[in-house]
RNA sequence: GUCCCCUUCGUCUAGAGGCCUAGGACACCGCCCUUUCACGGCGGCGACAGGGGUUCGAAUCCCCUAGGGGACGCCA
């Protein structure tokens, strides 16, 4: 398979929790490879494990996957819904003498595994099973896959290089449970040949499943697929990533006010590169994504890139792109979006200062509603006696100032001069008064998006708190 | 323990024998710009895990050591 051949692949998780930002990027990966190719990109539910299996992580997956914009050709395939399919291959392995029935109790395994590590080996089934006579009764046998006694297994790992491992390490898997559903490994190799997935794509931790799943293809007389193991994500700690690092799972860094685009960029970068470059659009993307450009060194997550990359796409990408999560986070802090200036007032102007979207929305908030409390520091600050002149002042320049940038900025430059004071002694303690503390857009800016009326009240309740501060000390 | 895999600045990475006194980005530190927070501009700090080979020449090839990860389920 040349590197330009269309490639069909698939994402595969399985339904027990949230779509995580290590899924998340082998399914972006997935997604680019068949993208890059022209080729499809498959969504497939591995849900044969029915207890652990819940609708819930079902939908919360897809979710995660369309707020990310990974849209999927073909699927959502389920598993449970084709048993048909994986029992027909076992039928034939049974059929073929290549899997047996195994009646060995759970603690007889239990006990070859103990055995085994205290001599230093690696457990495995000891094929006690495979030649057996008798057939004990009362027992739901499992289905056992007689791996090949002898040589070795090899195969071309798009991203790892070549990968061998003799068939003497591996034991005779279990392929169908007692009570009849199949296991991972059989039903993979059955769906992805059924599916004819000419490049499997997965994390690293499948290396080892591999050569299994190569045995299981050619005893049902199929060639394998190509695979592509990509490199796990850790926490910023090096550590595997787990609950205990916070936001795991994608739709956390929505809340977080961080964009798709971001997110995707971000995530492609991170195990992938083409050259210099730090940032690409999806398109970019597409273009340039090769899986063979992946490298193999497990990667650590760091915030701080990802916000860089997120305030680069709240500042470059179309207002359009941009509304649809402005909307739900403005709707997420509980903002009436109708008492204040249009929502598409705000971005050019907070973009410039805020890394999410999520601050965005925060540092709108006085445009929306009245703040209770000035914040101590810039109170302090800025809001004293001798700021109540220049506030006065301003008032009344503004009280008769037409609403636009640029008579509000020159309405308070004005002011300023007048007072033969610089813009520090009236911009700051009007900031303060304006936004309940030090730090906003520039001040025309900033009285626009809080509009005539609120300004007018608000360099009232300033000059109040100054004089009630003045009396009390 | 056994097998498989990984190892360039704090982090993400470029690098496929000479272009490397190792490049970029994030972060950090200065300076400049600036009415705030920011943006931006300029500059700085900072890495080839260690040891052996091969070669005229190695971050790049080979071996060993060390460190790290993964797998070893009737989970996926």
């Amino acid at each position: 398979m040349s590197s330009s051949t269309p490639v069909r692949t698939r994402f595969a998780p399985s339904p027990t929790g949230y779509l995580h930002i290590g899924g998340a990027r082998t399914a972006l990966f997935c997604w680019l490879a068949a993208r890059a190719t022209g080729g499809d990109f498959i969504l497939r539910i591995e849900d044969t494990d029915r207890e652990r299996s819940t609708a819930e992580s079902v939908q919360a997956i897809l979710d995660g996957l369309s707020w990310l914009g990974l849209d999927a050709d073909e699927g959502p395939v389920f598993q449970s819904e084709r048993m048909d399919l994986y029992r027909a291959a076992v039928d034939r392995l049974l059929a073929q003498g290549d899997a047996y029935r195994c009646y060995c109790s759970r603690e007889r395994l239990d006990r070859l595994r103990q055995e085994a590590m205290e001599n230093g080996d690696k457990p495995r089934y000891d094929g006690y099973c495979r030649d057996r006579a008798d057939v004990p009764d009362g027992i739901d046998p499992v289905i056992r896959f007689r791996n090949p006694d002898a040589g070795v297994v090899r195969f071309d790992d798009r991203v790892r290089g070549t990968i061998t491992v003799a068939n003497d390490e591996l034991d005779d898997l279990v392929i169908l449970r007692g009570d009849g559903t199949p296991t991972y490994n059989l039903a993979v190799v059955v769906d992805d040949l059924d599916m004819a997935i000419n490049l499997v794509i997965r994390g690293d931790d499948h290396i080892n499943n591999t050569p299994r799943q190569i045995n299981l293809y050619r005893a049902l007389g199929a060639e394998p697929p190509e695979f592509a193991h990509v490199p796990m994500i850790l926490g910023d700690d090096g550590a595997r990533l787990s609950k205990r690092h916070g936001a795991v799972s994608v739709l956390a860094w929505r809340e977080r006010g961080y964009l798709p685009d971001a997110l995707v960029n971000y995530l492609a970068r991170l195990g992938w590169s083409h050259g210099d470059r730090e940032q690409f659009t999806r398109d970019e993307l597409i273009e340039l994504f090769r899986i063979e450009d992946v490298n193999r060194k497990a990667a650590r997550f760091d915030t701080e890139k990802l916000d860089w990359l997120n305030q680069h796409y709240l500042r470059t990408l179309a207002p359009s792109r941009l509304r649809a999560e402005l909307d739900w986070h403005l709707a997420q802090a509980g903002l009436d979006t109708a008492a204040g200036p249009p929502a598409e007032a705000l971005l050019p102007v907070q973009a410039e200062r805020c890394e999410t979207m999520r601050e965005i929305v925060e540092q709108s908030r006085p445009f929306f509603a009245d703040f209770d409390d000035f914040e101590p520091g810039a109170a302090k600050k800025h809001l004293r006696p001798v700021a109540a002149e220049p506030l006065a002042a301003v008032r009344t320049a503004l009280s008769e100032c037409e609403w636009t940038l640029d008579a509000l900025s020159q309405a308070v430059h004005a002011t300023a001069e007048r007072l033969g004071v610089g813009m520090g002694k009236i911009g700051q303690p009007l900031r303060v008064a304006l936004m309940g503390h030090g730090s906003s857009p520039a001040i025309d800016q900033t009285l626009l998006l809080v509009g005539r009326e609120r300004t007018l009240a608000r360099i009232d309740g300033a000059l109040a708190f100054i004089e009630q501060r003045a009396a009390g000390n």
